[in-house]
DNA sequence: CCAATATCACCTAATTAGAGTCATTTTTCG
DNA sequence: CGAAAAATGACTCTAATTAGGTGATATTGG
């Protein structure tokens, strides 16, 4: 058990008192160490090369040129096997997706307390994604498709055959259809979602999670 | 205390064993009931106005016409605000997203023992998305964008735009170029992404996670 | 400084896409 | 069953996009 090395943690934070109170708490653990904690993002990823962590933890909002959510994506592009956790105090969605989107793989309030930081870091080093019920019930919802589509079967089969960018012929080809006949389906879409090309009517249905 | 009233939970599992244990096991708690269960989903959706499930535990592999994913869609249909938690034995990335997508909002496994079963449902009764370590890291590796672009940032920025709908006029007046700059960097899109319209692009950029 | 990036322009030709209107057959659902 | 919805198909015409070039200048990042 003794042989286990301790994952190697980094913390990049504004506020110097959350910085050292985490690091306390990063620190008080047999499994975690705080290998460096930075102000900034442009100072951490300087020593990315030497820090070397196994877990970032991650401010979003945080002062100079760089936010949390442009540092996670050169972090993620410099050191892919570091796995980052966010760190906020807001829950709005947008600012959730984006970080996500960016690379973090876990997302937790600055409020976590002594449990909440282990607890996540611990979720994270077994490859699981450490996140609160609020944030991961928005996640599961971003992918919940509208049950109420405007959209037919056949409509909603051509939509999804148009984003994967086929054409006319192609659409006709596959589905066993005239060419005239996608071109009638896809007017009906059009006048449905009220939309003019296919690249909007992708926009579209992306939007309104119809495919 | 004693005034909540129980939720009502709904369960539908071809085999009985299984359905007899987890009936046992919700009906053991003072906060759940189990309103009904069912060995398919044609059965169940016959009587969802009369059952009025607050939770529904869904199998995924059901025998007969209808799969757990298409009866999720018509439960929502029928019943927005009936909460689906799905149950199978597979964690396949693809059943997963489909399941969510068809507007689960939980995903436990079969072994599920009398704990996390009781426990998913008070996650999902609290509003929260019970699922396992590894689904949850599967669905914010969904998120994750690729931090390999072969695109440049306005390359991106373009990429973006388009995948809005928008139209190379439109882009040009967005980003203060020209409409043959706009047709330029489409050009250079196109020629990295291997690929010859909108459409095509947007749908490789969804693919590869490029935006 | 050099390479990559971003910007702009002009050319020809072919293909695709979009808008409008109409008609027939099949399915679905009350 | 019968009406409505859905799916199929055809025609015309115009607009937009794509394919293939070629060449140039300004800016930026390492």
């Amino acid at each position: 058990m003794s042989s286990e090395p301790k994952k190697r943690v980094l913390i990049i934070e504004d506020d110097p008192e959350i910085r050292s109170s985490f690091a306390m708490i990063v620190d008080s653990s047999q499994k975690f160490t705080v290998v460096n904690s930075y102000g900034n993002c442009e100072d951490a990823i300087k020593h990315l090369h030497t820090d070397k962590p196994d877990i970032v933890l991650m401010d979003v909002e945080l002062p100079g040129g760089m936010n949390g959510i442009q540092g996670t994506k050169i972090i993620k592009e410099k050191s892919p096997n570091s796995d980052i956790i966010m760190v906020t105090v807001y829950e709005d969605s947008e600012m959730v997706y984006e970080a996500l989107k960016s690379g973090a793989s876990g997302y937790i309030t600055k409020s976590a307390n002594y449990m909440e930081l282990l607890t996540a870091l611990e979720e994270i080093t077994k490859g699981g994604a450490p996140m609160s019920s609020k944030i991961a019930r928005m996640v599961i919802d971003n992918f919940h498709l509208n049950p109420n589509s405007p959209l037919t079967k056949r409509e909603t089969e051509i939509l999804q055959l148009i984003a994967e960018g086929k054409t006319y012929t192609q659409i006709s080809e596959e589905l066993f259809i005239s060419k005239e006949t996608s071109k009638t389906h896809i007017k009906n879409i059009y006048s449905k979602l009220q939309v003019r090309s296919k690249s909007e009517a992708i926009a579209k249905a992306n939007q309104d999670k119809l495919i």
